[in-house]
DNA sequence: AAAAAAATTTAGACTACCCTAAAAATAGAT
DNA sequence: ATCTATTTTTAGGGTAGTCTAAATTTTTTT
C-alpha cells in the first residue's frame, strides 16, 4: 500500500533527527519538528510500526527499519532533485526552494525521478550542499567541517550550510558568500568569536560566530 | 484558506462535465468522473457551495460561480503546463503523463507555475492538444472539428482527441497519427462509417468511427 | 394524474490525522 | 530509595472525505 505525505514527513523527519549513527528519536522531538502534539505522534508512531517502516517500543523512541529508510531516502532524492531543478532550471533563489520541494518530493512517480534525475544531469548535491542519494538508495554523507572548526590563516571552501532557512540564506547572498567560494579566515575575535573572513582571496567581512557555526566547508 | 486535493479536482471535473455552455452538471455524472458515489458528492457539493465555489441547489445541479471558475482553470493551467513539461523536457510519451500531472497539478506555488510556463517557452496547447490557459485565467477553446465531420476527399490537420486514455493514444502511436498530421479522407465505408485515410500524403490505413469520432481536426 | 423508476439527499458509520486533558512511565534530584 | 519533574501514552473527541442503506424528490411512463 502508498504512503501518504504525512507518513512520508514523519519518516523523513526521523531520518534526519536520528542523524548519521541512527539513534533512537524521541517523541517529543517529533513533536516540535512536525509541529503537531506528542499525543499525535505517539498516534503515528503506532501507525508506522504497524505497517513496518520504524521499530517502536513504547517509551522507547523510535528507529527507521530498512524500509522506512528506503522510504526517507527516496523522498529525499526527490526532495534534493526538485531543488535543482527550480534553481538550475526555472532560476530560482537557494532561499525560495525549499518549501515548494517539500510539495514535489511527494509526487510518486518513480520513472518522473529517474528522468527527472537525467535530464538535470545526474547531480551530486542539491543547491545547500546537501548530497544527492542515487537511484539505489545509497546515500553517502560528506564530512565536512563547521566553520568554527577552522583556525586562522587557514583556506577552506564552502560546502553547504547546516541552516536551510531563507532569513540564513538571504544573509549569506547580502555578504556574497556561495557554494563553492574560497574563504580564509583572517581574524578570530577571542570576545565573541566573531571572524574576518576573505572571500575568494578579495573582498573581507565580519561574521558572527552565529554564522559560523552554520557554515559546512572543507579544507584546500 | 487553501482548497484541498479533492476540491481541485472536484472544481475541474465540473469544469469539464458543464462544457462550453456552463451547463449544469448532475450529482451521478460527478460520482462517475470522481469514482465515488453519489452521497459522498453530495456531502462535497454542500462544502464547495458553502466555500462559494459552486452554486448548488438541492437537487438542481451545480455549476461554477467565478471564483470557482478560477480555481478550476489555474488547475487546468497547471494541469497542461506540466504535462508539457514531460513530454518536451523529460521525454515522456503523449500516453504516460496524465496521471503524473493529475498530481502535480496540486503543487499550490503561483511562481513556479509562471517560471515554469517561461522556461516551456509559453506554449498554448499541451501534448494532447488542448488548450492552456493564460496566466489571467483566460481559456478559448478553438472550435476543432471531428474527424467524423468531414468527407472523402478532404484534407485536414490532426489537433487534438477527444479520448486521453493511454490505450488510445498508444492506437494514434502505432498508426503513425501525430498531433499536426495532414489526414487525407480517402474512403469512407458506409456499411460502418470506418474509413480509410491517408497521413502525410504517403500511406493510407484503415480507421474505425471509433477512432474517428475521437480525432479533433481542422481544415486546410 | 397517478404510479413506477431514477436521481438525489440524509442518516449513520468508518479511517486518517489532529487536538486537549488525564493517566502512566521514565528520568532526575534528594 | 523515594519523591518530583518530565516525557510519553491513553482517553475521548473533532474535521475531511469516504461508504452503505434508507428516505426523499424529480422524472418518466402509463
Ligand atoms: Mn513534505
Ligand atoms: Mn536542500
Ligand atoms: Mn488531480
Ligand atoms: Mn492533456
Amino acid at each position: 500500500m502508498q504512503n501518504s505525505f504525512t507518513e512520508e514527513n514523519y519518516l523523513k523527519i526521523i531520518h534526519a533527527l536520528s542523524g548519521r549513527e541512527g539513534l533512537e528519536v524521541t517523541t517529543n522531538a517529533l513533536a516540535e519538528s512536525t509541529s503537531t502534539r506528542a499525543a499525535s505522534v505517539t498516534d503515528m508512531l503506532r501507525k508506522l510500526a504497524d505497517k513496518g517502516l520504524i521499530h517502536y517500543k513504547k517509551y522507547q523512541g523510535v528507529r527507521l527499519t530498512e524500509s522506512g529508510e528506503k522510504v526517507a531516502i527516496s523522498v529525499i532524492r526527490k526532495h534534493r532533485l526538485w531543488e535543482v531543478f527550480l534553481v538550475e532550471k526555472l532560476g530560482f533563489g537557494w532561499d525560495e526552494v525549499h518549501e515548494i520541494a517539500e510539495e514535489l518530493e511527494h509526487i510518486a512517480s518513480k520513472e518522473l525521478v529517474e528522468r527527472l534525475d537525467s535530464f538535470l544531469g545526474h547531480p551530486r548535491f542539491d543547491p545547500h550542499g546537501d548530497p544527492i542519494p542515487d537511484a539505489k538508495g545509497n546515500l553517502t554523507e560528506p564530512d565536512y567541517l563547521i566553520l568554527t572548526d577552522v583556525g586562522v590563516g587557514e583556506k577552506v571552501l564552502m560546502m553547504g550550510v547546516l541552516d536551510h532557512a531563507p532569513s540564513f540564506l538571504q544573509h549569506l547572498d547580502r555578504s556574497g558568500i556561495t557554494l563553492g567560494c574560497v574563504l580564509e579566515i583572517t581574524e578570530i575575535n577571542d570576545y565573541d568569536k566573531s571572524a574576518s573572513v576573505r572571500i575568494n582571496g578579495s573582498n573581507s567581512l565580519f561574521i558572527s560566530l552565529e554564522v559560523s557555526k552554520n557554515l559546512l566547508v572543507q579544507r584546500r
